[in-house]
DNA sequence: TCGTAACCGAGACGGTACGTCCTGTCTTGTC
DNA sequence: GACAAGACAGGACGTACCGTCTCGGTTACGA
C-alpha cells in the first residue's frame, strides 16, 4: 500500500484527495457557500487547481464527496424494538444534524443548489436521498412486522408526514427543531397513523 | 401624475423597473437561477446596468421584488365556512404556486439561494413568510372560533405539519404533490388535530 | 441689469459660469487633468451637469475658457525700446507662465490632449497659439524696425529658436527654466540672428 | 528554450505579448489615444483582459513598451566624422520619427499623457528621455574630441537648442518640419555654439 | 537501473460577470 | 428660459473566478 505519496503511476494522491475534502469543509463553514471557490480551496488545500479539476467537476462535487460517508453513519435509525422510541429518537437525530453538524451545513448548501441545479437535484436524490429514504423507512417497517402499525400502512406519507414538518423549519423558516416539536410530531403521527 | 416617464428628479422610471423585474422573471423561467445574471437582465430589458444598480443591490433582490405582489394575490386562503374544505383547498393552492406558477420557481430560487445567504433568510422571514404564515392560520383560527377545532390548539404547529410534507416534496425529494397528497394530510391533521 | 440671478429668461447665469471657471481650475490644479471630471466641476460649482452642457462641450471647452484672458494678460511682450532686454523679459515671462502659474498648468493639459485629439489641437492654434505668436512677434518686429534687426529676418524661426528650447524643457525633459536658462538663448539667437 | 509556448509557471506567453503590442500600436494608429481602450486591445489582440492587467498596468503602459525598442534603433545618431553632416542628419531622423513614423505617434501620444501623469512624466524620463539625451549627445561629444567644438561647449544646452524648437513644433504648433528647417538650426547653433 | 507513465504543484491562458464610474441626454418643477 | 436635481442608456474600468492548458518535478513500477 503505497500510504502518502505525491503522484505516481499508480492512482491518485490520498494526502491531496483529504486536503481538498477538509479545505472544502472549512471554508463551508467558516464563509459559507457563496464565498466557496475552486481557487480558494486549492489555495487552502496546497493544491492545484488542475489535481481539483483531475478528480471534482465542481465545488458542488467536491461538497458531495464529503458528505457520502457521514449521512449513512450518522443518520443510521437505532432499532430499540420501539417504535415511538426508534422514531422519536431518529427524528432528534436528524433535526441535530441538519442543524448543527458540519455536515448538515454541507447538505443544507446542496438542497439549496439544488434549486438552481436540476442535475444536482436529480443526483442528490438518486445517490443520497433514496438511501436516506431507505434508512428512515427501517423504524416504521420494523412496527409494521411487529404489528405496531397496521399491515396497510403507506410508508412514504408516513415519513412525509414526519420530517416534512422538521424540514419546513431547517429550509424555510429557520424556526429551532427541539425534541418537544420532534417529539409532537411522532405523537401526531402515531395517533392517527 | 406623472404616469410614464423617464426619470428625474422625483422619482423612478415605472417604464424601467417594469422591464427589469419582468426581464428577470422571464430570465428565471427561461434559463434558471444560475443562468441568471445582472449584466443580462439589464440587456434584456433594455437598461442600464446602473439603472439596475441605482435601485436593486442584486438579481436575488430583483426577485424579491418580482414576488411581492403575487404571493398576497396568490396564497391567500379562501373561505368556506368549511375547516376541511378551507384547508384543502389551501393546501392545494400553495402546492400548485409552489410547483407550477412562475411566482414559485422565483420563490424556490429564493429558498435555495437563501441557504447560501443568511441576510437573504433573514429578509425572506421577515418580509415575505411571515405574511405567509399569516395567512395560513387564517382557516385555522377560523376554525377555532367556529369551534371546529379545540380552544387550546396550536396553531403553529399545525401549520408545520400541514405545510411541511408539501415543502419537503417540493424542495427535497421533487415528488409531485397532487390534490390526493394534500388532502391526506388534511385528513390526518384533522383526525388528531 | 441682472447682476446676480439664478436663470431665468433674461439669459444665462453669470453666477453658475464663474463658479463652473472656478472650480475647473481648482479641480485642475487640484488632483490633475486626468481627474478632472464633468460630475466633479458640477458638484464643485454647485451647479448642474445640465448647465454645463448647455455651455460648454466638454471640461476641455471649459478649460479653453479659463485660459482666454490669462494668456494676452500674462503674455504680452513688454517694450523698453531694446531688443535684448524685450526679448530676455518675455522669455522669462513665458517661462514663468509656464511652470509656475495656474493658468500655465491649464496650458499645458491643453498642449498635452491636444496630441489626443486634433480637434483640440487645431482649435487651440486658431484660437489661441496664432494669436500668442503675433505677440511673440511684436519685439522681433520692433528690433528690425529699429535697425538692430536685418531686414530680412525670419521672424518665425527666430521665435521656433528662441522659445523651442523653453517648450522642450517645459513639455518634455521637465527641466527647470532659469532666467540664466532664457538669457542664454537670447544671446544665441542675438549672435546669430 | 520554450521559444513560443502557452504560458505556464515557467513565463508568459511570448505570443500573447506580441499580439497586445501590436494591438495597441495599430489601434493608436487607426483610431488616436483618446479611442485606445484596454477592452479594444484585448478584442484587436485575442487575449483577455485578465492576460493585459497581469503584465501591464495600463494601457500607458502597453505603449511605453511598444516603444522601448524601435527608439533605440530609429534615433540612434550616425557617425560620419562631420560635426555639421552627424548633426544635419540625426535632427533630420529624429524629425521623422516624430511625425511620420507609428513609434512617433506613440511618442507624441505619451508626452501628451505626461502632462497629466506625473508618474510617466517620471517615467518617461528616466526610462527614455535620458536615453535618447545619451544619444544626442554623441555627435556633439565627437565634434568635440575632434576640435571642431570648443572644449567648454556645453552639450545639454546645445540639444536644447538644435531640438527645441523641433518639439515646438512638432508637440505644439503642428508646423511641418522638413529639412530645411532642422539644417537652419544646426546652421543657426555652429554659427554659436 | 533506468525509462516511462501517472500524478503532482504552479500558474498563464481566454473568457464571463461583477460592481463602479463617468459620459452626454433627458425630464421635471422652481425661480 | 435658464436653472438644480437627478434618472437614464451606454460603455470602459479593474477585479475575481471559471475551467483549460502546459510545464517541469516526483514517484515507483517494469523492462
Amino acid at each position: 500500500m503505497p500510504a502518502l505519496h505525491h503522484g505516481n503511476r499508480h492512482g491518485r494522491s490520498e494526502q491531496a484527495r483529504r486536503s481538498v475534502l477538509e479545505a472544502a469543509d472549512d471554508l463551508l463553514a467558516e464563509r459559507g457557500f457563496a464565498a466557496l471557490t475552486v481557487e480558494g480551496i486549492a489555495a487552502r488545500a496546497g493544491v492545484s487547481k488542475q489535481t481539483i479539476y483531475r478528480w471534482w467537476s465542481s465545488k458542488v462535487d467536491i461538497l458531495l464527496d464529503t458528505l457520502a460517508d457521514d449521512m449513512a453513519q450518522m443518520l443510521t435509525p437505532p432499532d430499540y424494538r420501539d417504535l415511538r422510541r426508534d422514531l422519536s429518537e431518529h427524528l432528534h437525530r436528524v433535526a441535530r444534524f441538519l442543524t448543527e453538524s458540519d455536515a448538515g451545513a454541507v447538505y443544507r448548501a446542496l438542497v439549496g443548489q439544488a434549486q438552481h441545479d436540476p442535475a444536482l437535484a436529480a443526483r442528490l436524490r438518486t445517490d443520497y436521498l433514496s438511501e436516506q429514504r431507505a434508512r428512515d423507512r427501517l423504524p416504521l417497517l420494523r412496527g409494521i412486522e411487529r404489528g405496531d402499525l397496521p399491515a396497510g400502512t403507506d410508508v412514504d406519507v408516513a415519513i412525509d408526514r414526519l420530517f416534512g414538518p422538521l424540514y419546513l423549519r431547517v429550509l424555510v423558516t429557520g424556526e429551532p427543531v427541539p425534541r418537544a416539536f420532534t417529539d409532537r410530531l411522532v405523537d401526531a403521527y402515531l395517533a392517527a397513523p
